[in-house]
RNA sequence: GCCCAGAUAGCUCAGUCGGUAGAGCAGAGGACUGAAAAUCCUCGUGUCGGCGGUUCAACUCCGUCUCUGGGCA
């Protein structure tokens, strides 16, 4: 049997995923799957830069609002929400696209995850607490005595890597890097052909210079202090996300308005920058640039055929 | 015009009682299997403002000039 088709569409924050994807799903008749770890929060929306209503409305999107901020979501959840949302597109005989920014996501979609322990709640909080105590350097130790090799893959000050390999041990009884290894990503689901976009560093970092101005237009601070004021705090997870995190310490007067604004642009500055160096190491990534529309259309119909 | 204080990495600054210099931030590169917008690692040669002088040796001392603050006229 053969295996679904898909497109993944990815590249950094503001390089214009979302408008292209838009175009392109217009012309292949496809529907859009979300993967953006923080366009799954309801509520979140100038902060994420979520496709509006409107967009919506015209183009079937799935993984958006799936979740409450104080609600957890992981890598796996999403992919296995993603699974379920590519049946119901594939039956309508349409076509799949996968478009965001977040490369776990994707790659745990397209290549899975291996079939241990997921993340236990109780465990970790017992860990930090430990790590609190006794130095993160005693949590190292352990992790070198129960699964040496992966000890030697995480830096001693990466505790939450440490203690992720802790858990899976003290869950499942055997190291991660056994999972690790007999899984090895290698999961192909899906016949998908995965772009990314990408620009000038310059013009990037501009580009996300004047959407965090337009975020702000549009009420960041509104959206940040009506997120609180519901009841969601500023430790949860999403509210420490790019803006949300700054916007809460403007709130809280911990720092002034125009600072708040220049980290947020510093700190996405910082995010594109990663995403690039997760992107670059896959190496069946097919690149373009914005204005190479049309090869990239030449792309999707030898690949959708 | 005079007096004082500065002038050192893209920015803010430290420092050498004379042996050609180092932090933070910015920036760059990298890692990543259920928190991933997270978490973590690595990377610092720059006419030490210009020109002279003293010295074996000056970024460091002296003179002078330029510029920037502040003060006095």
């Amino acid at each position: 049997m053969q295996r679904p088709k898909a497109i993944v569409i990815t590249g950094p924050t503001a390089v214009g995923k979302s408008n292209l994807s838009l175009e392109l799903a217009e012309l292949f008749n496809a529907e859009i799957i979300s993967a953006d770890s923080m366009q799954v929060y309801r509520h979140m929306d100038i902060g994420t830069a979520k496709p509006s209503k409107a967009v919506r409305a015209s183009i079937k999107h799935h993984l958006i609002d799936v979740v409450n901020p104080d609600e957890g979501y992981t890598a796996a959840r999403f992919a296995s929400d993603a699974h379920a949302a590519m049946e119901r597109i594939s039956s309508l005989g349409k076509a799949v696209f996968i478009v965001g920014g977040t490369g776990l996501y994707i790659k745990a979609l397209t290549q899975g995850l291996f079939a241990g322990p997921g993340q236990d709640f109780a465990v970790r909080e017992r860990l930090l607490k430990e790590a609190l105590d006794n130095g993160a350097g005693a949590l190292f130790e352990r992790l070198r005595d129960v699964d040496p090799q992966a000890a030697a893959a995480i830096h001693p000050n990466n505790l939450r890597r440490i203690i992720r390999g802790l858990e899976v041990f003290e869950v499942s009884g055997r190291p991660i890097t056994d999972f690790q290894r007999e899984h090895g990503f290698q999961d192909e689901p899906f016949d998908d052909l995965r772009i990314a976009l990408h620009c000038e560093r310059d013009a990037l970092y501009e580009a996300i210079d004047r959407r965090v101005d337009k975020m702000m237009e549009h009420g960041l601070i509104y959206e940040a202090r009506e997120l609180n004021a519901t009841g969601y705090a500023w430790d949860l997870k999403p509210m420490c996300g790019l803006g949300y995190k700054e916007m809460g310490e403007y709130l809280r007067s911990e720092r002034g308005l125009d600072e708040a604004v220049e980290l947020i642009k510093r700190n996405t500055r910082h995010y594109a920058k990663r995403q690039m160096t997760w992107f670059r190491k896959d190496a069946s990534i097919k690149w373009f640039t914005i204005r190479q529309k049309e090869a990239i259309i030449e792309c999707l119909k030898r690949h959708l055929g």
